[in-house]
RNA sequence: GGCGACGUGGCCAAGUGGCAAGGCAAGGGUCUGCAAAACCCUGAUCACGGGUUCAAAUCCCGUCGUCGCCUCCA
């Protein structure tokens, strides 16, 4: 069976075909950092980066290109508010944001272009198209004709007449047609500019991106992606640009992710009713933010409150029991334990090949490693040796790491605590030793407000960070 | 108003023509000094109304509802 992907733009799931054999060109829109990333931002990139380990555990080769838009109208005016260089400020948040992803296991985009090391590429862009006849200057700004790009409206279905009707914004009348867009945008006192043929300006929002994938991955490419909230205008206008000027499909899938929901509405900066990721992590483990994309489909909004993350983290914890060692003193499964066990693995491995070769159907593939685990603790319980458990705990790793998941306990403690604990929990063994109940279960509730979590056993007390 | 996605047990969520995966929560049990963890057991006819079919959660039509986009937005 074929890798299918569902295409934004013919709203139906496609056998996944590359313009390369074994070679996947993805690019994927990133974000415009004029503040902190948030949680939704988050969603995206991790959807982006399931997609791109998944596809790399299959055998392709994936460039993955993720851009930043450095330069635009949110960027200059909150550097004004805060008295900083628009160029520093966006830097920050650049690297702010590039941390965030590494702390949430995301592999870096094997491309990460910016919008400012783009401008020769970009005027050359608009200055193609207004010889082509499909951009017009007009008082120092570019304006991209849509009156001259017949399929218009394609990727989101809409057509010109529809939408001037629904039109809110001021229409500067000196358009051609309302919904024309800047190409190019003149440079007002004050703002940072390049030299252009039209005066000094900076580039419009979407031309950078078209810019971008002529010049680092080529003139067509096999995945676009980006949240759905971009597939209009800014992906609509991507493809008029991009596809006017070579006269070929740009992109040959159109993936989007949906919109992470808090409080019922969209989390996003201008709502302001957002968790920004450096918040979320200080609190929770990044499998946990994770495992919530995992278990969701990305096409479709995430709802994003306590009870959601509680149970991911419950998920993750539960996905981590499965890598226990054996229990002590084990002295090996029954065979028909073993070869349930090893049924499992290939289940699992199937269900796991199955479920995302439908369209990242991850939330299949997270429940074929749910079963997993269970066959895995059944068979500690049934007195399974490390080594026995070993293959399987080995294939729960394999494809937790395909779908990004570390499974690493947290190493959350305060520095150099460990030792302290060990010696807490050495003395309360000795108190239950003497049946000093309530002492021993003292202990054990006030680590437990410390985020220590003790499990007694037969064989002695274990005990680890709570995630 | 236009375009699109979606509506499955208390919650999250697979399944897209042939007996409704999985997780969380809940209840019962094993284990435990108690607890926790782990293991075992228990629950849904699939928003509503029509239609197609031997057979529909799954296809078609309609209704209602939720969300996104139509303005910067992952």
């Amino acid at each position: 069976m074929a890798l299918r992907i569902y295409n934004t733009m013919t709203h139906k799931k496609e056998e996944f075909q590359t313009l390369e054999p074994n070679r996947v060109r993805m690019y994927v829109c990133g974000p415009t950092v004029y503040n902190k990333a948030h949680v939704g931002h988050a969603m995206s990139a991790l959807v982006f980066d399931i997609i791109r380990r998944y596809l790399d555990y299959r055998g392709y080769q994936v460039s993955h290109a993720m851009n930043f838009t450095d330069v635009d109208d949110k960027i200059i005016l909150r550097a004004n508010e805060m008295k900083v260089d628009p160029f520093a400020l966006a830097e920050g948040y650049i690297r702010e944001f590039e941390q965030n992803l590494a702390d949430l296991n995301i592999l870096p985009a094997t491309i990460k272009p910016r919008a400012t090391q783009e401008i020769p590429q970009i005027l050359k862009m608009v200055q193609d198209l207004i010889d082509n006849g499909y951009a017009y200057p007009l008082n120092g700004d570019v304006y991209f004709r849509v009156r001259k790009d017949e399929d218009y409206g394609r990727l989101s279905g809409r057509k010109l007449e529809d939408m001037q009707a629904g039109a809110r914004i001021d229409v500067d009348s000196r358009k051609e047609d309302p919904m024309d867009f800047a190409l190019w945008k003149s440079a007002r006192p004050g703002e940072p500019s390049w030299e252009s043929p039209w005066g000094p300006g900076r580039p419009g929002w979407h031309i950078e991106c078209s810019a971008m994938n002529l010049t680092h991955l080529g003139e067509q490419i096999d995945i676009h992606g980006g949240g759905n909230d971009l597939i209009f205008p800014h992906h609509e206008n991507e493809i008029a640009q991009t596809e006017s000027l070579t006269g070929k499909p740009f992109a040959r899938y159109w993936v989007h992710n949906g919109m992470l929901q808090l409080g019922g509405e969209k989390m996003s900066k201008s709502l302001g009713n957002l968790v920004t990721i450096e918040d979320f992590l200080a609190q929770h483990p990044a499998d946990a933010l994770r495992l919530m994309v995992l278990t969701s489909s990305y096409r479709g909004p995430l709802t994003f409150n306590d009870e959601v993350i509680a149970t991911a983290e419950r998920g993750v914890e539960r996905l981590r029991s499965a890598l226990r060692p054996a229990l002590p003193g084990a002295a090996g499964a029954p065979q028909s334990t073993l070869d349930a066990l090893a049924k499992q693995m290939e289940t699992t491995q199937a269900t796991f090949i199955e479920s995302m070769d439908d369209d990242f159907n991850s939330s299949g593939a997270v429940a074929g490693l749910y079963e997993l685990v269970r066959s895995i603790n059944q068979a500690r319980a049934d007195g399974a040796r490390d080594a026995e458990l070993a293959p399987a705990q080995a294939k729960l790793r394999e494809l937790g790491a395909v779908l990004g998941l570390t499974l690493q306990e947290e190493q959350r403690g305060a520095q150099g605590a460990d030792p302290f604990v060990d010696l807490l929990v050495e003395l309360r063994t000795e108190m239950r030793k003497q049946k000093q109940w309530a002492f021993s279960d003292l202990i054990r509730d006030r680590l437990a407000a410390l985020g220590v979590v003790l499990e007694d056993s037969k064989e002695g007390t274990r005990w680890r960070w709570n995630a």
